[in-house]
DNA sequence: AAATATGTTAAAATTTTTCTAAACGATACG
DNA sequence: CGTATCGTTTAGAAAAATTTTAACATATTT
């Protein structure tokens, strides 16, 4: 394989994984090119490479930036804002948690609590309480097992599941 | 607030969650109405109660098996199918895993091993080798600790993290 | 056997998401 | 100042995902 398919093929496969991880294909096709370039790229270089729009390359950067995926790198001398990945991989995926659990999990617990107030007798109450109840306190667990887990040192993370599996 | 506009707000806000998931609006709408239905569902119910086609009760259902997120249950003498949900949220939590990692995690590491066949001296070249073989360890370590994490003991998991606050 | 009920499937329609084009604002520079 | 460059925004186009419709299969009931 040559690079420049190695290189076409690596952003096919990161799009296409990140369209599964609340990350858009073109956002996670950006953050691939720039994982692979050795120096950071500018917007131009970006639509070049992909062939995208302006708009859309300058959103997407933009988008990678808020998920803390990317960064500006400002070059004395020049106007042009230049971009680079967040290469450790154990930060994108700590970065993507923290983003998800804000946008996801945050909103649930809001609306389970709300849920809370329901009351009644019947049957079809009954179960609905029960399963809100066990919906929160395991999403509650859910919470403070990922808020531990991005906090946690990546190599005690290993040497403890290593354990574990023995 | 009434039961009614409890499982209302219930099915629209699992549905909303859902879609972060890898799992379609009402493919999730579905799983919370039978979440907190006392008894077994049949497609007709399903249908009426979140007002969809047939088809597409149809088809979201047998996803939902497809996930080990519902079963079907036979009843005795009748012919309709009905259906119940995975309520206990570890396993459904574990069977999103398992799914995901099957559809996203080993997809993905087959295509590393490809892309590990390029070679070169480049700067350009030895950027992507080194990226690439940094992704493949992490990914093998994160497709490891995804096996153990499901075949975990939840009380076991919880409690190890909490010792790990500490 | 005809009529009815249920489940399955594929094509067409709809909805949602993403992308582009184009206008605009700001800054640099001739 | 006028022109060029670069970043931002947004309305509408395009693409992708989801849903409905409708035809079909099969089993059950009359």
């Amino acid at each position: 394989m040559t690079i420049q398919e190695g290189r076409d093929k690596f952003i096919q496969s990161w799009g296409a994984l990140g369209t599964s991880w609340g990350i858009n294909r073109t956002m996670a096709q950006i953050h691939a090119l720039l994982l692979i370039s050795p120096q950071s790229l500018c917007a131009e270089e970006v639509m070049e490479a992909l062939k995208i729009s302006r708009g859309n390359a300058n959103m997407n950067l933009r988008a990678l930036m808020d998920w803390g995926l990317a960064f500006k790198e400002f070059k004395p001398g020049e106007r042009r804002e230049f971009f680079v990945a967040e290469k450790d991989m154990w930060q994108v995926v700590r970065n993507i948690i923290l983003n998800r659990k804000k946008r996801e999990l945050e909103p649930t617990l809001k609306v389970l609590d709300e849920l809370s107030s329901v009351e009644g007798e019947d049957l079809e109450t009954q179960e609905f309480i029960r399963v809100i109840k066990d919906i929160k306190l395991f999403s509650n667990k859910a919470d403070s097992l990922l808020d531990s887990l991005t906090k946690a040192d990546p190599n005690w993370l290993m040497s403890s599941f290593i354990k574990m599996i023995k």
